[in-house]
RNA sequence: GGCCUGGUAGUUCAGCUGGUUAGAACGCCGCCCUGUCACGGCGGAGGUCGUGGGUUCGAGUCCCAUCCAGGUCGCCA
């Protein structure tokens, strides 16, 4: 039998500073026992950090012994005088204080855990993920979950402040089609019907700006159907909030508040304001992407006008065929990017969707290039110098349509900017996208999609360009990125009945359709509504930025994996043959 | 669903062109040690090499299949 608690208190935590000649009562985990022989000590851990607890066994000879039965993770709670340590240890906090316990009690003992509990652990994601509760003992995890709740508690503080009001919405909702596959919940009470877990809360926080609410702000659990990646788990948590009597700026001045006193308050650190914008079109111009990382340069550069007459065939048909050459410039590269890793990214390029990459690599005198016989006198140089290239650098070119091109160099920009190691560490770059296409061509179905959801409002000039030119209309939307990745996407949404209604038109929905999937909020609008919009920012991007986290794994207390299986209680999982019948299910196809 | 990477003591890894009894470090167990703090010393236990099949006199190593994990593309209005 453990000991129990009985006539001891906690009086402080392991990581606090303790004077000495106070008596203190402490409660944590053992982290390691140093049994000398005739003097023990135990490092005591708690979240906030850890204490040395001493037992000498002429004083105490009943508690020394029992110290001396402690393991790794037992659970203890230990009671005595703090004193200055004979020998300072000035690597840990409390390094210069140690506890005298005169009273040990073992209130848990501990099999030996799978894998050792230390900060930097080397074990496999798999186990540490099987035991979730022993990993999260750790303290890098800890770190990061508790600064999670620090960024909850701003942004709480922040909009609370600012007038907003936290309202739940339903994590049970009618299933709409469009958009990433929804987490559905069958029905017992209507068989053959199903709830479906809500991809975003955006329509019901859209009825509550109709009801007048003005400015709402929810921590949403958000639900996505889709594969995992290292940013994407099925399951989120979102920042959620929308504004009345609001336009664009409005919102974005809002976020951008929220993200300055974000970063003041928990890194210290000031974030210039205003954030710089950049229009998606010149995003994707520039750096290949919706979502560009601007820590660093290389950016995309379009040389179809000096390979347009050229000798190389795969440049020429590329832009007769109305498309572009576009190039990167990898500075100093030559020796890192050899032709055999140059040839790793053709393969890598041709993965995503190019035909093939160029090259040059000006190691010597005379650049080694992959087009060079089909250039005329000069022409490469000309190339060359027009991109900026010098010697020591490698200029990687992709012809092709501007849909491949463009977000072929993004995905090869970062990919060499991380082989380089030139993304800088430590940083933290916003941008807001805005301008957004509101279409899309969709070359299957041979109809405009919406680029947004359907409810987003185009921007005022460009009212007019709705039935005779689709291409021409912008979205009132705005995307927030932080170093490359997407943090936020919001914006105004349609209140205007009849505009809501010729949107659908566009887009090629029958008015069935329409009132099938949105007549409840179509409806809605009938009654009046404030012009409002509003944003989701990802709290666990975000927590995954502001730790300095590679994956959201590492920030989120119980992740999935990416079967979007969970490790440690192993759901989803199969269900008896009652419950289903009480649904009303069939299940027709099984694993294995 | 496609592609890439990985799977060998509890953990992290090594194991060459196939060849005796599969190694190391940490952890674990036992004994010793009164100022350690990555404590130290001595001793010990611990492996169906992810799984299944094949090639071979012989497979951790080669081949095929499969499972698991990670990354990525598709997908994520």
């Amino acid at each position: 039998m453990a000991d129990n608690m009985k006539g001891l208190k906690r009086t402080h935590y392991c990581g606090e500073v303790l004077k000495a000649g106070e008596t203190v009562t402490v409660g944590g985990y053992v982290d390691t026992v140093r049994n000398k022989g005739g003097i023990i000590f135990i490092v005591l851990r708690d979240r906030t950090g850890v204490v040395q607890l001493t037992f000498n066994e002429t004083t105490d000879k009943e508690v020394f012994e029992k110290a001396a039965s402690c393991h790794s993770e037992y659970v203890l709670m230990a009671k005595g005088e703090v004193r200055e340590r004979e020998s300072i240890n000035d690597k840990i906090a409390t390094g210069h204080v140690e506890i005298f316990v005169d009273d040990l009690r073992i209130l848990a003992k501990a099999q030996t855990p799978p894998f050792e509990i230390v900060d930097n652990s080397n074990t496999n994601e798999e186990l540490r993920l099987k035991y979730r509760y022993l990993d999260l003992r750790r303290k890098p995890l800890q770190d990061n979950i508790i600064m999670r709740s620090k960024i909850a508690k701003v942004a709480r503080d922040y909009f609370y402040d600012n007038g907003f009001i936290e309202i739940e919405t339903p994590m049970m909702i009618k299933s709409t089609p469009e958009g990433a596959r929804d987490y559905l919940v069958p029905s017992r009470v209507h068989p053959g019907k199903f709830y479906a877990l809500p991809q975003s809360p955006q329509i019901y926080k859209q009825l509550l700006m109709i009801s007048g609410f003005d400015r709402y702000i929810q921590l949403a659990r958000c639900f996505r159907d889709e594969d995992l990646r290292a940013d994407r788990q099925p399951e989120f948590t979102q920042i959620d909030l929308e504004m009345s009597f609001v336009d664009m700026d409005d919102v974005m001045d809002m976020a951008e508040g929220f993200v300055r006193k974000l970063f003041s308050e928990l890194l210290n650190k000031d974030i210039d304001m205003p954030l710089p914008r950049m229009k998606y079109v010149d995003a994707m111009e520039k750096y290949g992407s919706d979502k560009p990382d601007i820590r660093f340069g290389m950016e995309i550069q379009n040389i179809s006008e000096l390979v347009k007459d050229c000798g190389f065939g795969v440049f020429t048909s590329a832009i007769a065929d109305g498309g572009s050459v576009r190039a990167i410039v990898a500075k100093n590269a030559a020796s890192v990017l050899t032709r055999k890793e140059i040839d790793k990214l053709t393969e890598y390029v041709k993965g995503i969707g190019a035909k093939g990459l160029a090259y040059v690599r000006w190691v010597d005198d005379a650049p080694a290039c992959s087009f060079g016989k089909f250039m005329g006198e000069g022409e490469l140089d000309k190339i060359l110098s027009f991109l900026g290239a010098e010697k020591g650098d490698v200029v990687l070119i992709v012809a092709d349509k501007n849909k491949v091109t463009l977000p072929t160099l993004g995905a090869l920009r970062l990919k060499v900017a991380k082989q380089l190691d030139i993304i800088p560490e430590g940083e933290f770059k916003f941008l807001w996208i805005t301008e957004f296409p509101f279409f899309e061509w969709n070359e299957e179905t041979g109809h405009w999609d919406a680029m947004h959801h359907p409810f987003t409002m185009p921007m005022d000039e460009c009212l007019q360009y709705l039935d005779t030119a689709p291409e021409k209309v912008y979205a009132k939307a705005y995307d927030l990125v932080l170093n490359g990745t997407e943090l936020s996407s919001g914006s105004i949404r349609i209140t205007d009945y009849e505009l809501q209604q010729k949107m659908f038109e566009s887009l090629g929905l029958t008015d069935e359709e329409i009132e099938a999937k949105f007549g409840f909020l179509v409806d809605a609008y009938k009654y009046g509504a404030a012009p409002h919009g509003g944003m989701g920012i990802g709290l666990d991007r975000l927590a995954m930025i502001i730790c300095g986290a590679d994956s959201l794994r590492d920030v989120t207390a119980f992740p999935k994996v990416q079967n979007a299986s969970e490790l440690m209680s192993n759901c989803p999982a199969a269900v008896d043959k009652d419950s289903l019948d009480v649904l009303n299910i069939a299940v027709t196809k099984t694993e294995e």
